[in-house]
RNA sequence: GUCCCCAUCGUCUAGCCAGGUCCAGGACUCCACCCUUUCAAGGUGGCAACACGGGUUCGAAUCCCGUUGGGGACACCA
């Protein structure tokens, strides 16, 4: 019986989700759900200042939308201070920890003359360290101090899921602190004594988590706690090559969502982004994403966002989810495009016939307006061959008149009649074809005009094509 | 500056650990054609890469060293 693997995700609510957080939690999911495992959700909110509930409400619903699921917490690290200090005396009754009083200048100036010297300043305990004496005397005049960590003075190797063996040298690491000056914990400390109290088996995180790791082993170390697995994935680039940041693109979930983007597309365009099933699989579901996975096959440099990829993906998932979910995705969008309270089984239609061609829900749902619109503007640029066309609002006239009476109003008579008229003009059915689609939806493409007609239907065609053949007359 | 990580088409990547089957495969983008009296979707084809220099080897995209380039980290922030 081997034990359960628990992973975890600890965002710090700092704003929105960023896609590198995003990414790193499906693969913790990933990890989590193909190990019929445990995934725990921890806000990392010790930095009170930059810290609100708002903002930890955001992240859970952006998981949420994601599809990321977790099974624990979220956990609020804030509300765990007590067992953080704890935790310390532990550690300095053992003999692992030690105050030290000195105040930031003091230190800003030992890291000047360090930096003068040509080199990194390191915080280790001086070689004649306090007396407990002189500690205790200190400490009862009112000196402020924190407590650190005695990290033990050796190099220590790193077993990385993503990047095999990776070593530190004894003098990367300094005695960092535990505790601040007002008593509260750092990251550092709080990370371990929660990843130890939860249980966590595997730490899969950001690439810029690898230099913490070598310290974080030296307080399990400390704690005599095992070991969980680390795992440090590269980080996501923006097209300038530099960490991904608002300047160059959206970078929140919540802003990807805003833009129409599916959370089916943005999960698997955020897995493939670093990891690949090995095969030639590109589009493939959470379930057959979660079948294929497997921390080896985990890229170990760091990536660019794709944004026009990620587009091509959701593309994908618009024309090929089921249609019902199209349409649960699209309802928020329905009112910018003027399409509120518009009847659903209509729009079902209608989104079917489109959907196949926009790239975000915002485009398809501005595809499926014209049929739901009073009325819709024509552009004289794109309508000049139509203008430019003598007789041609006549016979759209005479087109419409048909239409009145056809039965069935279905695409196949629709088209039959469409061809007879144009036949009697000698014209080919390009002449009738092309200004009806601009009658009835006001752009020259898309999707086979007699399904067009037939969605609109018949109120809607004939008076839509009268009115367009009076436009025409006006503008000549 | 110091420490750590990384390096295949413009981008995401397969191949690298177990060297030959790779004059390097797939995908996005772009172009052409097919389909379609439109536009997508779909299909077919095309353009496009092993950063550089040394080794090791009969043979290197694959192993080793160096250079260059990129990234990350160096707090009483997380």
């Amino acid at each position: 019986m081997t034990e359960t693997m628990r992973v975890r995700f600890a965002p710090s609510p700092t704003g929105f989700l960023h896609v590198g957080g995003a990414r790193t939690a499906i693969y913790n999911d990933l990890l989590a759900r193909g190990a019929d495992g445990v995934f725990i959700l921890r806000i990392e909110d010790t930095d009170r200042e930059r810290s609100d509930e708002a903002m930890t409400r955001q992240i859970r619903e952006a998981l949420a939308w994601l599809g990321v699921e977790w099974n624990e917490g979220p956990h609020l690290q804030s509300e765990r201070l007590a067992r953080h200090r704890e935790r310390v005396e532990e550690l300095a009754a053992a003999g692992h920890a030690y105050r030290a009083f000195e105040t930031p200048e003091e230190l800003e100036a030992l890291r000047r003359a360090a930096e003068a010297e040509g080199e990194k300043f390191r915080y280790r305990e001086s070689a004649s360290p306090l007396s407990s004496e002189e500690v205790e005397r200190r400490r009862s005049s009112g000196a402020p101090y924190v407590v650190r960590f005695r990290m033990p003075v050796e190099s220590v190797a790193i077993d990385d899921m993503v990047r095999g063996l990776v070593d530190y040298p004894p003098d990367a690491m300094d005695d960092f602190v535990l505790l601040r000056s007002d008593g509260s914990p750092t990251y550092h400390l709080s990370v371990v004594v929660d990843d130890i109290d939860m249980g966590v088996t595997h730490v899969l995180r950001g690439e810029d988590h690898l230099p913490n790791t070598p310290k974080h082993i030296g307080l399990f170390r400390a704690f005599a706690a095992a070991e969980p697995r680390f795992g440090h994935l590269p980080l996501i680039l923006g097209p300038d090559r530099k960490r991904l940041s608002k300047r160059t693109g959206a970078t929140s979930v919540e802003e990807f969502r805003a833009q129409g983007i599916l959370p089916q597309a943005l999960y698997n365009f955020l897995a493939l982004l670093g990891w690949n099933p090995g095969d030639e699989r590109e589009v493939m579901t959470r379930a057959e994403l979660i079948e294929a996975f497997t921390a080896e096959r985990l890229n170990d440099s760091p990536a660019v966002f794709d944004a026009e990829k990620l587009s091509w993906m959701n593309a994908q998932y618009l024309s090929s989810l089921p249609l019902e979910e199209v349409l649960h995705h699209l309802e928020p969008f329905l009112e910018p495009a003027g399409l509120a309270g518009v009847d659903r089984e209509r729009l079902a239609v209608a989104v079917d016939l489109h959907r196949s061609r926009p790239r975000t829900l915002v485009e398809l749902a501005e595809s499926v307006a014209p049929y739901f619109a009073d009325g819709i503007e024509w552009n004289r640029e794109t309508c000049a061959r139509f203008l430019a066309e003598e007789g041609l609002a006549d016979d759209l006239e005479e087109l419409a008149r048909r239409y009145a009476t056809v039965e069935p109003f279905a695409k196949e008579p629709l088209e039959e009649l469409l061809r007879a008229q144009a036949e009697e003009l000698g014209q080919k059915a390009g002449y009738l074809i092309h200004p009806l689609r601009m009658a009835l939806t006001g752009v020259k493409a898309g999707p086979p005009v007699f399904d067009v007609v037939e969605v609109a239907g018949r109120e809607l065609a004939t008076s839509r094509l009268a009115a367009f053949a009076a436009w025409l007359r006006a503008g000549v």
